[in-house]
DNA sequence: TAAGTGTATTAGAAGACGTAGTACACATAG
DNA sequence: CTATGTGTACTACGTCTTCTAATACACTTA
């Protein structure tokens, strides 16, 4: 289900949260669904428990996914405000994005065929 | 000419090196023109002779400026492969972030409106 | 009661970042 | 030639982040 990609430069709690989030944000994993433990999914991936436990609190905060003791961790229901974050934050990268293209000299035209090329 | 954000927390030889790069191409700083000495700079924005090396060394290691033992360090002619190395970047980085905006059910037709928007 | 949960804490290794100091090679002005 | 100003290299140190390791505790459930 989830993957390390030790080349990767990002820290591997960075990873496993974002990977959680776009299945959760894609419906891949639904409202309520039960996450790997803490435990299980460090022998799983081979990494320590407490790495783990880093990127679920970080999607805790993110109210990504909720955690109840002796129970375990589930996936929160994606509220409004989840989608808005998010929207906002790729709106804000795609903007700054286009202006150092448009610095460089790129066209628009070209830019608007890039996202056309898309899916 | 140039300032360090110490909120921002990109490394300041990196914060440095983007802000010379741009310069560069943007045409403010010229070909052959004479970049600050190391220790001149380092007293000028308050920080380590080191640091300042360090961002200089990156920036000549991506061939946008060369330095002379004894005489300085210049701005390098901006080739096309450097140009052809940013467009690229910047290209790659585009379409990812417009694959995720896409994953997340945001309409092209939006996105395209945003890069209308700029300049 | 036992096993499985989340959570907290302390400790350490490793690496990145920045500072500090020193040293050396080279170019140029005097 | 000398002095000064260059880039460059090196070691050492402190701090921070990341990750691992080990342990402990509270809670839930079979």
């Amino acid at each position: 289900m989830f993957s390390i990609d030790y080349r990767n430069p990002k820290p591997i709690y960075e990873q496993l949260a974002e990977q959680i989030e776009t299945f959760v944000l894609k419906g891949v994993l639904k409202e309520n669904e039960q996450l790997p433990s803490v435990r299980a999914l460090a022998i799983e991936l081979s990494i320590n428990p407490n790495t783990i436990q880093k990127a679920y609190a970080s999607l805790e905060k993110m109210g990504i996914i909720y955690s109840v003791k002796g129970r375990g961790s589930f996936i929160a229901p994606i509220t409004d405000k989840i989608l808005e974050d998010k929207f906002m934050d790729i709106k804000k990268n795609i903007k700054n994005l286009i202006k150092e293209a448009i610095n460089l000299g790129i066209d628009k035209k070209l830019i608007i065929k890039w996202i056309e090329e898309e899916e």
